[in-house]
DNA sequence: TCTCTATTGAAAATCATTTTCAATTATAGA
DNA sequence: TCTATAATTGAAAATGATTTTCAATAGAGA
């Protein structure tokens, strides 16, 4: 989705679009690792100085709210927000770039019914997370130990 | 794990066995449920007025040092912690009663390989989370929606 | 028992997030 | 285009969670 598609999104939900909103709008939609709200202001602000964090807050919220984007839960912390996929997508984080590729995981469905079978549970949503280095990183120096993103 | 356990890992660890970390164990020790800090502190509080918070943060960190706990992530938040497997678990948390659930994934080994073949990822980590009703939730009102644990 | 040092709870400090509020501004309608 | 109005803004204050400080206390080995 391009920042036109997510400002039209805002519109059309009754938002309206300011300077400030665009400038949230086009860090987190160009970014491919999750931001928390003060990266975000950090990175928003040098194109606009007057922007509050507060707003970058609000922003995120009404963002969150229409789906464009997601929390992003990481041992390190569930603070950052990364643009979303349509439809039910799992995530694969770069432990050291932060890179996060989208892929989907159809092959849960069979542990999924197993399990509710097994536990009598009714089983509503599931979360799937894999961490580890791209490609590139693990290229680059595949012995050095992660730091980055561990708690 | 017995709160016995808890204690002697504590011990041969090197920390000091006092009133106000047996609280907390006893506490965190017997829950099915996962528990944030303060909630640890009103439930161990009734047993040991002259406990304080910090000492329930500062245990806790303690025990999740010692694998002894693990932090318990959920669309509603991440403070809550609950106590450890031995090996690598994964969680079932019921949405209405809070009760967790834990049970293994091993089928979830193809997935992971295919999946870095496909991305060229270093897999290091994975989580794996289901979150639904329990047997005994959802035969109780499996109409109601469910809202303890939603955000 | 005695000594030493880890541990304690209270208060203060810190950090992230939310609320308040008066000023500003996007937008629908004239 | 102009105007009215309600949404939005940023700053400051408030809140809530967590951490740090510090003097007093109390485990645990000698």
């Amino acid at each position: 989705m391009t920042v036109e598609n997510w400002l039209k999104v805002l519109s059309d939900n009754g938002y309206r679009l300011t300077d400030s909103r665009r400038a949230v709008v086009e860090i987190v939609n160009d970014s491919s690792r999750a931001m928390t709200p003060l990266e975000v202001f950090d990175s928003a602000r040098s194109s606009h100085p007057e922007l509050g964090l507060v707003t970058v807050y609000r922003t995120l919220e009404k963002l969150e709210e229409l789906h464009l984007i997601q929390r992003v839960h990481q041992p390190a912390g569930c603070q950052a927000f990364i643009s979303a996929r349509q439809g039910h997508q799992h995530m694969l984080l770069c432990q050291r770039c932060g890179q996060v590729t989208y892929f989907e995981g159809d092959d849960l469905d069979n542990l999924i019914t197993n399990i509710a079978d097994k536990t009598g549970y009714s089983i509503k949503e599931h979360w799937l997370q894999l961490f580890g280095l791209c490609a590139k990183c693990h290229s680059s120096n595949p012995n050095q130990v992660p730091g980055l993103f561990h708690s």
